[in-house]
This record gives C-alpha cells, sequence and structure tokens, in this order.
DNA sequence: GTGTTTATTTCGGGG
DNA sequence: CCCCGAAGTAAACAC
C-alpha cells in the first residue's frame, strides 16, 4: 500500500473503494520551512493539519491573552477555524473561529516558526510560536454526511404543536408558533378552553430564572390590552425559585416529564436501531 | 537523538532540558490491538492520544445523535475529555466533556475497535466506531503554566469601580459591587449625585434583550420600596430594540466606548510588551 | 452537589 | 449584513 511521498516524511494509506489514497502524512521534527510548507499547501488543498509542539501564545481581539511556552495540540482546518488544545479541558486555550486568514512564516535562523491567524469582523489575531515542533500532520479528510440530532427544542416545539392537549392542557389550542412581537419571539400563542389568550415559552432543559424574564417580557404586551392573558413557562423541570417568580407574577410552570433527561434513562440504543 | 521504542512505531524527540525524551509517538495504520493499547496507556500515563480515522459515531443523554462514516479527528485527553471535529467547523461535531472515563474495546476479528466514553450526572455516553484507523499520536504534553487573560468583564468592574464618574456620569458614588439579592446578583448598587440610589449591570458587549430583562427583575425588588430608582445598562454598545425597551421601562443605557472593541483596533502589541 | 451567570461563547435562522 | 435566541453549551463561582 505504500505511495510514494517527499522524502523525511512517513505516510500512510486508507483503504478507501477506490484504490490507495494517501490520507495521512506525518512530518517528525519537521524545520520551519516544512511546517509553512506543510500547513500552508495543507490548508490550501483542504486538508486538516494538526500540529504537536511546544509553543507561546499572544491573542487580541475580543479580549486578550497570553500563554507561556508550553506542550500543546495546534489544529487548524482549511476553513480557517485554529484551535489550540492543552493537555487538559473541553476547551481550546486559544482559538479562532472558522473564516480567519492562517499562515506560517518560517523563523529566521533560529527564530521559531510562527502561525499566524487573523480574522476581521471582529478584528482580531491569534500568533503561536512554534518554539519546538514535535510533529505536523496533514489529513486529507472526506467527511460529507449530516449529522443527526434528536431530542433538540425544535422536536420539542413539534411534540407540544402535534399534542397541545397532552403537552399544556386540555381544551387549549395552539393559534401561533413563532410569532414575532416588539417585544421578540414568542414559541407559541394559544387560547384555553374558555377562550382566554395564552402565552407559552418553552424550555427543552431545566427552566432558569433567564427563561422567566423572557416569559415576562412577552406577557407585557398582552396585559396592557387584556389583563387577563395567561403565560405559561414549559420545561421539563425548573427550580423552586424560578417556581415562586412565577407564581408571584401569576404565571403558570408546565413540566412536560416526556423530556426530562434524568429520569429518560440513556437508552443504549445499538447502531442497528438506525440503520 | 533516536530512543528505542516499540517495533512499528514512529518516536519522534523532543529537545527537552533534561535530555532526550519521547514526547511524540506516532503509530501509522495501527491494528485494533495497537489502537487499545495506545489509547489505554496513553490516558493512564497523562497522556494526549489523537486518532486519525474513519469513524462512526452514536452519542445519547443530554440529546442524542448519529453521525454515519467519515474522516475525523478524535482527540482523547487523560482528564477523560474526548472530542470528535470535523474538518471544518470551531465546535467539535460530538464530544465528551472532561470526567468521562474512556476506554477502547478492540473489535473482535474485522469489527471496527470501539472508542467508547460514558459519565455521569447527566448520563450520557458517545461510540466512536474506529473503522479505519490512518494514524494514531501519543503525545506526552507537558503544560504548567497559566493564562493569563485580559480584556474581561472583571476588568470592566475594576475600571467602573475606579472611575465610576467617567464611566457612568458625574456625582454618582458606588455603594456596593456585586451585592447579593433575592433576585439574583446585582452588578453594583450606587447613588447619583441626588442621592437617588441606581442599580448597574454590566455587559462587556453589546447588551441584548436578556441582559434588559435581567436589569429589569433587579429593579423589581428596589421599586417596591423606592419607585424613584433608577436602573442602568452599561455596555459598549446595544441595538435599537433594547434601547427601546429600557426608554419604555425608564431604565437608562450607558456606553462605554472605551470597552468597543470594534472602535478599539486590535493593538498589534508583540511578546516583549508581556515580559 | 444545585443554582446562577458569563463567554474571545459558536451556531443557525430570519429580516 | 444585523438581530435574536438555542446549545448535548462549558466553566466559574456562590451557596
Amino acid at each position: 500500500m505504500a505511495v510514494p511521498v517527499a522524502p523525511g516524511t512517513v505516510a500512510f494509506c486508507a483503504r478507501h473503494g477506490y484504490g490507495a489514497v494517501v490520507t495521512v502524512e506525518r512530518f517528525p521534527s519537521p524545520d520551519a520551512a516544512t511546517v509553512a510548507r506543510v500547513v500552508g499547501d495543507g490548508l490550501r488543498e483542504g486538508a486538516v493539519v494538526s500540529i504537536e509542539a511546544n509553543c507561546e501564545i499572544e491573542y487580541d481581539g475580543r479580549s486578550g491573552g497570553y500563554l507561556a511556552p508550553g506542550d500543546r495540540l495546534v489544529v487548524c482546518k482549511p476553513d480557517g477555524t485554529l484551535l489550540v488544545h492543552r493537555p487538559s479541558g473541553h476547551k481550546p486555550v486559544n482559538w479562532m473561529p472558522g473564516g480567519a486568514t492562517i499562515k506560517v512564516e518560517p523563523g529566521e535562523d533560529d527564530d521559531a516558526p510562527l502561525l499566524y491567524a487573523r480574522r476581521s469582523n471582529p478584528n482580531e489575531f491569534l500568533r503561536v510560536y512554534l518554539g519546538d515542533v514535535y510533529s505536523v500532520s496533514r489529513f486529507d479528510a472526506t467527511d460529507a454526511v449530516e449529522y443527526q440530532e434528536h431530542g433538540t427544542e425544535a422536536e420539542m416545539h413539534e411534540y407540544i404543536e402535534a399534542n397541545p392537549e397532552d403537552a399544556l392542557e386540555d381544551g387549549i389550542r395552539i393559534l401561533e408558533h413563532e410569532r414575532e412581537t416588539q417585544y421578540g419571539y414568542l414559541d407559541f400563542f394559544a387560547q384555553d378552553a374558555e377562550g382566554t389568550p395564552v402565552v407559552v415559552e418553552v424550555k427543552r432543559r431545566q427552566a432558569t430564572l433567564n427563561n422567566f424574564d423572557q416569559l415576562k417580557r412577552y406577557m407585557e404586551l398582552y396585559r396592557e390590552s387584556n389583563p387577563d392573558v395567561r403565560g405559561m413557562l414549559v420545561a421539563p423541570s425548573t427550580s423552586d425559585r424560578v417556581k415562586r417568580a412565577l407564581r408571584d407574577e401569576g404565571l403558570e410552570f408546565v413540566r412536560l416529564a416526556e423530556f426530562d433527561v434524568e429520569t429518560r434513562e440513556a437508552s443504549e440504543t445499538t447502531l442497528t436501531d438506525f440503520s
């Protein structure tokens, strides 16, 4: 499966259906010129480039920061994303969201090569001084499929719209979904069995004080003209504080147990369920 | 600089002060047993393990999802973080936050090895079926320094506390910082030149409708006892809709131009500024 | 632990 | 483009 590649590199082949293709090329202890070439060519040609290096970082833009030298994993994507990961933590310590322009300036003489990312709106930049590059890897990744997600707020909306009486209360009718008002977007505008209008705000997770605020904001508009309008905060659960705040405002909490992630045990489905 | 390693692997040395140390070990086209060993040993011994592979992913927990096979970069950290990155986008398509237990089950016969991460509270899991592993890399990263950040909301608070008259208005006095109330935490509680109390909510970025809600919530408490209490939303900018909402409620917007990231051009400081 | 808020939030949808 | 709101938000911090 060996494929000819530039001397000094290590190439691995993929078992692609259409024959052997070099998918990953790895450059051990590359010099500055090699780093610049691999990053430049790789990103231009649509590959993901990962760098394991000891580096020093400067960021300035929406905030500013400095990170003294240490070992990090740097990931560059062809869409202009740059991520710097430390050995722990979910979030990168520094990053640039997609859309940035990434380039490498090979350092002069003994200088560290500089990985530089810049973008505008907002104006910001990231400088990664690659003091000691252990390894660079070019990954020509092909990944076209779409991620399929379920259990989102959109699904909860669909459920409520399809089963308002089960989800909310007997006799309720949905009049509008995602209604735009002067104060923002209502999730639902409904009418109860007595014909009283109901403003409905839906949350997929435990409802917070901010969610209560949001419902209250929407209510203002309707209470002026009709003091009897009802307001419902619909969620799998909420805190006592939020319940009290709702009660004080004459608003209601509607528990949607069907969507409670804690009671609904992780289902351990197998891949066959998806096929 | 060569260091003896297991046959079939590629090892790169770091120029560490205390002598040659294998920092990165790379395993091209590893079999399932090698993947299991490298991930297991690596994570246990505190290394970051990166995998370039064609894989298929299942997630279930707070939401649920499925991603059909494609080429992705998988990063495993010793703190139990797992990230799956596609060739574009800032956020991983799937992940597990720190604290998860990560293990690899070598697939039987021709089965793909399974990278499995699980955690509780909330209960969730991630399954990564490594159908075609192009390369695995073990990175014994040493990174102890702390990230230094500036331009945070905390700094904005310090500025306001130190220069309330410049930041807010002439004659104003800060009485309390981070005051706890029944309805949450006020950023500042102040008093204007006439002795009227002022509730101050500070945002580092453009203020949103939600921020307006928050200020309004804090105001309720004080308006009961003193209808003349003033409310200020302090931010570098905000939308017209928020300004109108504030006006309708008798609240004020205070623009803090000093912290506007758009007007304050990225400063292009050099590393010497930090030393 | 739970509750609340921030974030270099990122992301997507609609006007 | 901006505005607005969701997110498997994660992380920090108070209680």
